[in-house]
DNA sequence: GCGTCCATGTAAATGGTTACATGATTAT
DNA sequence: ATAATCATGTAACCATTTACATGGACGC
């Protein structure tokens, strides 16, 4: 998803400041899914601005900087609804460690134990955030909450694959000596 | 992962042309973590080639054009399993079609099932394809077992998803026709 | 005839991230 | 003191993908 869409789509949930819809797509149940970082939002929050998509009010505040609190106009609403019809371009899950455990076999023993570990731990952690997240608001539309919970579910699948499977790679140590690859 | 990397990941198991790399990341069981397309296969290997991390052969077929066939040399081999040392980036989950799910609830409910129908076909067939593949050559290496298993675990943990859970989204009649978003 | 597969290569266009630039406030 | 959070914005940089360029063989 470009840019722009997304900025539209978190501001479709409530006005936001360009640092706010950094925040929302970082941290929030929807990280698992999209990115953007600051160097493109402020761009293209600027391009639906020009374009009419959304207004924007300068909001003092103390002790703090100044914010530009964005809202999406009627024009922007139905744009973005239109956005959606089109048909979505296929799934992409992308992944350097499982590049690097494709090798596994081939890799020190210690190596690709704390490979797994490492991973096991990063997507324990992903889901105990995500869970977190989802017990503090637990009243989202069903868009969203279809979607954290697909997560979620993801998530779980790869936790219980790595801790039941990791000893696919780690039983190897007589092939590795073999020097197969 | 870049496409060096890539190139090089492909030739440490086996000797192969650039047009055969393309094919073996876009079809294989190895399609659903990474890609790379010509564009970038051609200039990487010509770069590695200058490098000396690989080697060519051009060999001429009939009825065919002649192909460039690339060889790791002893340094490439080297120089790829020290790559594989560093501490590899989170992995990449990027769906535009999640993201247009997320407004499932406020879409109109003919488009929501044929968006739904036509994922879950889309993942049936990938896992399809991948289970057949795995079928036909059960005797790999450790890694890649794990790797393309994973693989399968997780087509089957969307498709168990969204199977179970569509109706989260297909429920809300009454919610779109009090224009909640 | 037309599309697709084979096969390589370059260049333009794309779209992003990272780093730079600036600066106040608060927590450690 | 030092780092982190808040806050915006620009520009350099990076790596891709897409399109272009070329061309024979094969199936429909």
């Amino acid at each position: 998803m470009d840019a722009k869409t997304l900025c539209l789509g978190a501001l479709m949930l409530g006005d936001a400041s360009g640092y706010e819809i950094r925040k929302f797509y970082e941290d929030g149940p929807y990280s698992a899914f999209h990115a953007v970082s600051l160097g493109s939002i402020y761009p293209a929050l600027n391009a639906l601005l020009t374009d009419g998509l959304v207004t924007v009010c300068e909001m003092a505040q103390d002790g703090r900087p100044a914010k530009k609190v964005y809202t999406v106009t009627e024009q922007g609403k139905a744009v973005f609804m239109r956005g959606l019809e089109g048909s979505p371009g296929a799934d992409r899950f992308r992944s350097d460690m499982l590049f690097i455990l494709a090798f596994g076999h081939v890799l020190p023993p210690a190596r690709r134990t704390a490979l797994l570990d490492g991973y096991l731990e990063e997507y324990q952690r992903m889901r105990a955030e995500l869970a977190a997240c989802i017990d503090a608001n637990p009243d989202v539309p069903a868009g969203r909450r279809f979607v954290r919970d697909f997560g979620l579910a993801v998530y779980e699948a790869v936790i219980t694959y790595v801790a039941e499977n990791r000893h696919i790679l780690e039983d190897v140590v007589d092939d590795a000596v073999k020097e197969k690859v």
